[in-house]
DNA sequence: GCAATTGGTGGATAATAGCAACTATTTTCG
DNA sequence: CGAAAATAGTTGCTATTATCCACCAATTGC
């Protein structure tokens, strides 16, 4: 008897995702995975790759000069501890410096160097580049109301008005 | 000279993130995080926690006895590798068991366990419950209207019609 | 029957995250 | 004023993950 076609088990085509086609988490967890690696690849070699941490400070640090590292990890969601090892790897890198605070010895500020400034200019090219033509097939004016909504979303659970 | 009301340096109200404002994949990078770490604390010591992977390999599972291996690890965007022991560790924990595929002795069929089945009811109720609940500030239609365009996404993504 | 492909395993390395404990300041307020 | 509480940042530890790569076995193509 011979086997028919030798089903390929289950081909991917006819497959349903169960409940989580229905939820929103699935999709935000999975999207996330490959528009990370994307952008990490078009990050190569930059300095600042892995990790949505090192992108949103370098950008914070550039345009408010003296920032702290704790407002900062407020934004991108990290503890102090890991906001401060974010911040030795970018110092080691050369791209900020901090300072002690001279209004709150226990604070620091956060400054920009040259280089940090250099790159924060090709960040600001490459990144939002990178979304655009990550989800390109997605129409401009949908990804803008995702964007919209996501945005309210974030801003929200980082206590943004 | 006092000092004024001790500027709190930079007020997290005044700031404006930059480029990423109008970045999609900053969204989701951010959003990823308090998702997830809102769902691993409602799957607290639920045998499936961290991680996109079990979830859907177990709702998987359960939907498609002896689904293999490589067909989910390319529906969740991880390689064998990962996928493999992610397999080991769910049937340390006696969720799913693997079989050699009669069909292919190269390949594995994966079937659920009682114990499995039974997770994954709980599963189907919890998960969808974390999404709604967590974005639900979001207006259920324009919850719906984000998930219909990142479904897309998603299925563009790993090739599914 | 040989070469190329596919499915899965195993190892090593590196990266991250999350916790908790600790120091130094500053603030609060009785 | 002075003790207690809160805040900013650091450090250490542990667990978990990810990635990459090489590798083996089976299968498929020709």
């Amino acid at each position: 008897m011979r086997k028919p076609p030798a089903r390929p088990p289950i081909v991917p085509e006819d497959i349903n995702i169960d409940v989580l086609e229905d939820t929103l988490s699935f999709y935000i967890r999975t999207i996330n995975l490959a528009v990370s690696r994307d952008l990490d690849e078009r990050l190569e070699g930059l300095d600042v790759a892995k990790g949505t941490g090192k992108i949103t400070t370098l950008l914070l640090v550039d345009d408010y000069p003296g920032i702290r590292p704790s407002v900062i990890a407020h934004l991108i969601l990290r503890d102090r501890s890991a906001m401060g090892r974010l911040i030795d790897q970018m110092e080691g890198h050369g791209l900020i410096r901090r300072e002690v605070s001279p209004d709150d010895s226990r604070a620091q500020e956060l400054y920009i160097t040259e280089a940090g400034a250099a790159l924060a200019v090709k960040i600001r090219e490459i990144v939002p580049k990178q979304s655009r033509d990550f989800f390109s097939f997605i129409p401009e004016d949908e990804q803008r109301l995702v964007m919209d909504i996501l945005r309210r979303a974030y801003r929200r659970i980082v206590g943004l008005p």
